[in-house]
DNA sequence: GTACAAAACAAACACTCGTTTGGTTTGTAC
DNA sequence: GTACAAACCAAACGAGTGTTTGTTTTGTAC
């Protein structure tokens, strides 16, 4: 891993690197990786194509970072929702609630990492496919420490829920039940379930 | 909705209409579909460029049928499944392999449905969502029949099981679990889950 | 106020994109 | 065997692709 060179200056205060940030994780998740060209991203910010290679050496490594964004802040809603919990079935639906409504409401960043597939930027798949790995570690623990009924394999519990919250993305319309009403439904059908036979 | 023309005389037995049919489910499903050109479709086939627009207007046209028969093998599967057991639970869990199996192992065709969006292909996204929604019919189905405990939302657990199911996709390898194993999982996930308080 | 690097512009590069047009081959029905 | 359309080829169209290179502006530290 390469150290972040230390700059001979700082950066400056006009500085567009966040701006187009923004815009590039809008556009990605509106359209997708391919679906967007480096043209529709400076477009939004008012610059020229190459200017955007002063910033990033390729349109693969913008997507990485915004990728590594959109973690970073699923993470940390996350993180801070069950801090607030002790117990393990309460803090497993706050993470719920936290991944749904970064994922549905708040961040093109948290979007993108759902939409777009690592395979589709090969240069950079393995960073992303560390970074999707990093976060669901998170989840690990978090269904290691419920109590559950004998025989219930806790990986499939975990992609379950995960797989159900994420392909929420493809049905979710605002305005409709929210995020929150959601992710307790899925949650609660984990516990009074089919009933037993 | 346009006639089927009435073709001046038959297809010839050199058609190959189904071979780039072919070879565009594969390469929708593998690189999506901006990530694959025209230009890769039919060097697949060994034709020129052009000679693909004998067989339809666009690209985006070419989905639409890539994505009908895809719709067309999963209904068959799941139809198929399902016609062959009486009882609610036992049909719902029949359908869900089904339409892991079709989706993981069997067609490419079934997973590009999965995996393209209708707003890649604006011209022909209103067919692509209501070839989706015609499927789910099928699932609404499904689950209206089923015996639930007191307050289960029946819209929640169709799109919670179907989510899970649909975002195996993206984990999945082949080899360890098999899709049937999968699908018995969560259903399964669904009758004895976190335990009652 | 001056030195200097940060952050852009300006203009192109080589290539690929989806698509069109006019002509050619070839299987098949009669 | 001949007529005819199905199914392609051959060649290009204009626009868009990610990226590079040399130059210019401008904020900031001293």
């Amino acid at each position: 891993m390469p150290l972040a060179a230390r700059p001979a200056r700082l950066p400056r205060a006009d500085n567009r690197l966040p701006l187009i940030l923004d815009e590039a994780a809008r556009l990605f998740r509106a359209q997708g990786f391919h679906g967007t060209s480096v043209r529709d991203i400076v477009r939004a910010v008012d610059m020229l194509p190459g200017s955007l290679y002063y910033h990033f050496p390729t349109k693969e490594a913008l997507l990485a970072a915004v990728y590594a964004e959109g973690v970073r802040r699923i993470s940390e809603a996350v993180t801070g929702a069950i801090s607030r919990k002790r117990d393990p079935r309460e803090r497993l639906e706050a993470a719920c609630i936290a991944h749904l409504e970064a994922l549905l409401q708040e961040s093109d960043y948290a979007q993108v990492v759902i939409r777009v597939l690592p395979a589709d930027a090969p240069s950079v798949a393995a960073e992303l496919v560390r970074l999707r790995d990093d976060y669901e570690t998170l989840w690990v623990g978090l269904v290691q420490d419920l109590r559950l009924a004998r025989g219930v394999d806790r990986r499939s519990l975990r992609l379950m829920l995960l797989g159900a919250l994420n392909w929420s993305q493809t049905w979710y319309r605002k305005g409709r039940d929210s995020p929150r009403t959601i992710a307790k439904r899925f949650v609660q059908l984990l516990q009074e379930p089919l009933g037993r036979e």
